[in-house]
DNA sequence: TTGACATATCGGTAATTATAGATATGTTTG
DNA sequence: CAAACATATCTATAATTACCGATATGTCAA
């Protein structure tokens, strides 16, 4: 971790609804309905319920997402036409050993 | 500390002159010259030698340090004509856990 | 292969943020 | 009180980001 990638990862968390879906991530099964073929969560949720939960456009949530993996925040696993996302928590504590 | 707080926050994690003040402000004595009235760096550095390592505008620098002390990154503590100003630990353990 | 669906990318406009200079406020010192 | 200095605020413009609709790409299933 250094200060540029620690900016990037800010720049995302500098968004209220990326943010959320950070927090969303933690417990998806709390925040989302379950996937039709996969039973688990152990992959994170795929874009569209996240989509949907924002309420904001297919485009605007994928380009989030995308950004938010680039920085390392997300890990997206592809399962058929299905990307699903969850949490790294790999450089949220990298990130947060930084900033302390 | 709750998501629209941790948001504000976000924000001024979100442009790398801000995040360097934060990292600089770890060590003070490391990255600033002493001051000429105080002994110590007890209540952090001048907003005029933070200004000047930025090679930023005396008026964008305030208004940095004003708007990250707003959302609890920074206690800014006045001595005389000087304003100090030092990180907010308690701030940023919230935050920290707030994200994992 | 074709149609349906999930996701990604492109191109544009609106909103926000970055940044500075000018000016105001507050403090010290002569 | 007046001058000097440190910091804050105001106003304006440039740069960036937010967000969408349209379109492209990739995958599955018939």
């Amino acid at each position: 971790m250094n200060l540029k990638h620690a900016t990037e990862i800010g720049k995302c968390l500098s968004n209220q609804t990326r943010f959320q879906i950070m927090e969303w991530l933690k417990e998806p099964e709390k925040h989302f309905p379950p996937h039709e073929t996969l039973k688990h969560f152990n992959d994170g949720v795929c874009v569209t319920y996240i989509q949907e939960k924002t309420g904001l456009s297919q485009s605007t949530v994928s380009t989030y997402l995308t950004n938010m993996e680039k920085c390392g925040l997300l890990i997206c696993t592809r399962h058929g036409k299905w990307s699903y996302l969850k949490r790294n928590e790999e450089t949220i504590k990298l990130f947060t050993e930084f900033l302390k």
